[in-house]
DNA sequence: CGCCCTGTTGAGTTTTATCAATATTGGTGG
DNA sequence: CCACCAATATTGATAAAACTCAACAGGGCG
């Protein structure tokens, strides 16, 4: 292996991890994997858009490296952010089902990401229905984090919002390698955090002292440290059951329960 | 036709309404999804639970009539409603990918639905390409519908998220025929509205008396009524986008664009 | 008839937002 | 290397939004 696929080997290892956490591939699935992610990969500035809203849906998008986040706005130029995009998540997958893009996604920090067409992408899914199996657990697993910030948004208060939040990003980056030790490179903004949150900046501003006070975190130099994850965890109400990762491991049990006969397309087009 | 079998239809047909939204569907198609609907229907009275948080799936569930919730709790017993399911909604496509359910879905009204095994569900996916389409679909609308709450519970004020939901409501009957002329049938209470906009139920009192003094709805004895229902969306900076309901013909126009070679099965368990 | 669920009202409090000013930081060009 | 700039973070004061508590009204149903 000569240096630049050792590189190449680096810049994926994040999202392979991702996916054999939903789904354990197979070795020749894990190279068709690699194949497609290098030969589609591009690379964008922080602060730019991947996608807008509107736009067609004619490419399956995969994080490389870098963080991005999902947003949308409102006439008046109010901005929810509703998802943040680690190495290994899906812009897209499954949406060439719909007419059009419902929301934008924007990088945060510089970005490598492959952009795959949908043609390709699918015959991919055709090939290799163990991958194609990683594209729909990442949709379930999207709509139930999804789901687990309507709840932080509806019923914690900013405390543990914002406690809560922390702990996601930090398991998440945990669980593909990008973070030990209760450390990990944390490239938001308090800005962004207010966004996601729901929160006005000032009192994001004021809620993270509140939590450096109570000796939960320290976050500076976009680095963010827990001192103690499992109290932090309990201040901010978080279980981790809604990242279902679980889902690699019981998947070999759930699958060979029913026993059931055969491929069963979940999307199969027309 | 007889009169159980005239029942039977129009116990179905707004289900069914709402599937030809999202995929047209040839008659035979129809067919099947009748003959599996009806053989599968069971019934529930008001205020009961479907599925509860940690129920093992191996079941899937179609609404036929009446309403629901998806339902998430905090430890403390702060609860947030996270989706009102109404006919012709899945309660968990594809979800039997996942260990275990992360909420719980409990009724509103008595309720009518289809609780199908999951192996029985596949093998009509399986047979019925465009029939498994219509659950993949749904799941982007689902999620779609999801990313609007987060929006709407982290950016709208009190006034404005109401008047948010009241329209998706209503426009949402208003698809599957349930709703005419500004008028539906709306059995939520005013704690059941706290619960789904994160607001007290004596805000939610406030507010709901706010909108009948701007005369936009009235709301009483169990029917909504919508003045003006141009004018409660631009209140509610309301679009209807997020719903896609352009799908079920863009998808004519979609499908055979890139003319895909063979079924591309997105969800093929091993 | 009486009870429970739902809706309504008033008063007082807490949480969070807004506005405006000031510090700090990182990056950039001279 | 330093000076300067823009972006980000911090602070204080005040206002608005939403919550809590508590009481009461109405209506349907056993």
């Amino acid at each position: 292996m000569n240096v630049a696929q050792s590189q190449e080997a680096s810049l994926l290892a994040p999202a392979l991890r991702k996916f054999q956490l939903l789904v354990r591939l197979q070795p020749e699935e894990v190279e068709a994997l690699e194949h497609m992610l290098s030969r589609y990969a591009r690379h964008l500035g922080q602060h730019d858009d991947l996608v807008s809203e509107g736009s067609p849906l004619q490419f399956v998008r995969i994080i490389l490296s870098g963080w991005a986040y999902r947003y949308k706005m409102l006439e008046d130029g109010r901005r929810q952010i509703l998802a943040f995009l680690l190495p290994g998540d899906f812009c897209d997958p499954n949406y060439f089902c719909l007419g059009h893009f419902d929301h934008s996604i924007g990088s945060i920090t510089a970005l490598s990401y492959a952009m795959v067409p949908a043609t390709v992408y699918q015959q991919l899914l055709h090939d290799h229905p163990r991958i194609a199996r990683v594209a729909t657990v990442d949709t379930l697993l999207d709509l139930s984090i999804q789901r687990e910030w309507t709840l932080n948004l509806g019923q914690r208060d900013a405390y543990e919002r914002i406690a809560h939040l922390l702990c996601e990003l930090y398991i998440r980056l945990h669980a593909i390698g990008l973070a030990e030790n209760g450390k990990c490179a944390f490239p938001l903004t308090q800005s962004d955090l207010a966004e996601a949150t729901g929160l006005s900046t000032v009192h994001v501003n004021r809620t993270l002292q509140a939590l450096r006070a109570a000796g939960l975190i320290t976050l500076t130099a976009k680095t963010l440290t827990i001192a103690n994850l499992q109290a932090l965890e309990s201040t901010a109400l978080f279980t981790s059951d809604y990242l279902h990762w679980d889902v690699g491991t019981s998947l070999t049990r759930n699958s060979s329960g029913p026993a059931d006969g055969g491929g069963e397309g979940m999307i199969e087009a027309r």
